[in-house]
DNA sequence: TGTTAGCACTCTAACCCTTTAAGTGCTAAT
DNA sequence: ATTAGCACTTAAAGGGTTAGAGTGCTAACA
């Protein structure tokens, strides 16, 4: 069903003002201070009517109205203004991403530090499991007798190095053969397509069989590690929001992103392939703590989901800002990623 | 001033019950509970003369007792028994020590795992700056054509990889020639003694000059990162004590452990050289949360101070446990870095 | 001289009661 | 459809009382 138009208004005017002030928003403040022109009493019933509809609540009998989960929702998704980031914010963004970032891992290392500055929550981010990702170049460095360098190079531009055990009485001649054959078996590979393969290892190959199976498990844990892709800053961030009061609501907060196995698994869920997705914890929603939000963007390339960011927070979160650093903060991924 | 042995006997008395109890300990408990061959009456005056050395302290003039930092620190270094682990929980320790551990982080990233495990208290530990470290190895190897990858190996056995650039017209015998130049100048030095070189290059080596400078930078950026040398586990666990019942506390705490800025000075404080070390943060002492405690130990080869780890949790913390585990991972540290 | 029983004193925590102020829902008039 | 008016509900703050725990002090005792 369809909100009227004044409807949607005062709904937006409780949003805002209960973001704002943290004070359940009562009928007298709104028509004294945002709708002149029509009294308390009519606000009155009209609120009564968004209640009845699921958006506001009330603390008890005599309270002024509090958003609801998707209030929330449809504020970000509709209702809010949106809002520009000053040029002191956009000057700061770019300041920090000019900061060496090899690797995708670190480039999210910045994303996530300029959205917790900037917001003033904790900001997480996660590179999804490379499992589909592809193998571009994998290379073989001797490091000492028994012991080589393996650096793989993926096309999503991941990076990572592992050590391998190689047979000490192997020529440096040989392991170059070994990482060419190795390289033209498994370049433009997916993981799961390489542990598919049925290699042959015909005589003359036979000698790269224990270097093949090393570079196969070396692969095996960078591509299944879990580990490591949960990036975040600003855990105690939290705590300067009026909204985290008592102990145990910081309990439930922390106990949620401190463990990597809980994010991850808000923030792998589907996203709908929104540009922006909020998820709000409430009674129905138990994998979040109570009354928190996540705000999150995915970045995708070539169609595939790269990465998710965002902040996890208060629902009472000023959704504009957050918002708006977001998708700057998107703009410039885009801008850096693509460019590589 | 020396302590009477029945006065240490009380203080120990009450330590204990205040650790296992949380709640301030009174004359008449004492006399019950532990001592019931004095009266209660005996025992206030003892309390009361305690309290006049500063090893306790009332919350208002009609609780019981409850100790001091200084009560505290003599507890660890003189009056609690020795706790011994259970075999359940010394298996735990060399299950996690197995893991695989390339580099001095990775073990003490393990170390801190296991000590905030089994204590259920927040762990964290730091590598010194690598400063005097002196350098063991260095290897180029060419990536692409205007990069190669710096392997670094340190007397310490830290590990540090790096990506510099380099001129592409540049052959691969010369990269290998400049390898072995810079390895020639290099090995054996501090990175002090590196930045103070003052390096001829005749004709034959002019060539190499730009290919020098990127590595020393390597090496600045390694030597004098004090990122990432603090390692943390268990930042939740804080709230698991019943001390830290206020938002204020949590604050406090929260503030000090995700600021590696504010831990690192704590942590490399002088240690004055002793095994178990106890700092206690109260009103003489602001760089630690109040009422907090960090207990650390150090990791020493060769006369040089290698690493710290320890806890921070509650004043009112289980000393006997902590310094049980923190002990027995001293040992099993020392039988892997020495081995490597 | 050290120890003990007895007792007055202090302080907190829990409980209850009252008052105040804010905000609502409902009704009847416009 | 809107509004003024009013009864009703509730939380929060303040005040007063009581119960209980623990101390410090004193005087008696071994």
């Amino acid at each position: 069903m369809e909100l009227s138009d004044r409807k949607k208004k005062i709904l937006q005017i409780v949003v805002d003002d209960y973001i704002d002030t943290a004070v359940p928003v009562s009928s007298k403040q709104i028509s004294e201070k945002y709708m002149q022109n029509v009294s308390s009493a009519t606000i009155r019933s009209e609120l009564s009517a968004l209640e009845e509809l699921g958006y506001l609540t009330q603390l008890h009998t005599s309270s002024g109205r509090v958003p609801s989960a998707e209030a929330y929702k449809l504020y970000v998704s509709d209702l809010m203004t949106k809002e520009h980031l000053s040029n002191k914010e956009l000057d700061y963004i770019k300041e920090i991403f000019l900061q060496k970032a090899d690797n995708i891992e670190n480039v999210f290392k910045n994303a996530v530090k300029v959205i917790s500055e900037l917001t003033d929550y904790t900001s997480v981010a996660v590179s999804p499991s490379a499992v589909g990702d592809k193998l571009k170049q994998i290379k073989f460095f001797r490091f000492k007798d028994d012991k080589a360098l393996v650096i793989i190079v993926t096309e999503l531009k991941l990076l990572k190095d592992n050590y391998i055990d190689i047979p000490s009485d192997m020529t440096n001649e040989q392991l170059d053969e070994a990482n060419a054959f190795i390289s033209r078996l498994f370049e433009g590979k997916s993981f799961t397509e390489i542990c598919e393969m049925e290699i042959d290892f015909n005589e003359s190959f036979s000698g790269y069989k224990t270097i093949f199976i090393n570079v196969v498990d070396a692969l095996k844990t960078y591509f299944t590690a879990r580990e490591d892709t949960v990036i975040m800053e600003g855990q105690d961030k939290i705590l300067r929001h009026a909204d985290y009061l008592d102990v145990d609501r910081i309990k439930e907060f922390l106990s949620v992103v401190t463990s990597k196995d809980k994010l991850l698994d808000v923030l792998t869920e589907d996203n709908k392939e929104l540009k922006i997705n909020v998820k709000i914890g409430s009674d129905g929603y138990e994998k979040l703590p109570k009354e928190s939000s996540l705000v999150t963007a995915t970045y995708t390339a070539n169609g595939k989901k790269i990465g998710t960011y965002g902040v996890i927070g208060p629902s009472r979160m000023d959704y504009q800002k957050v918002v708006a650093v977001l998708e700057n903060v998107g703009r410039i991924l885009e801008s850096i990623l693509v460019d590589k």
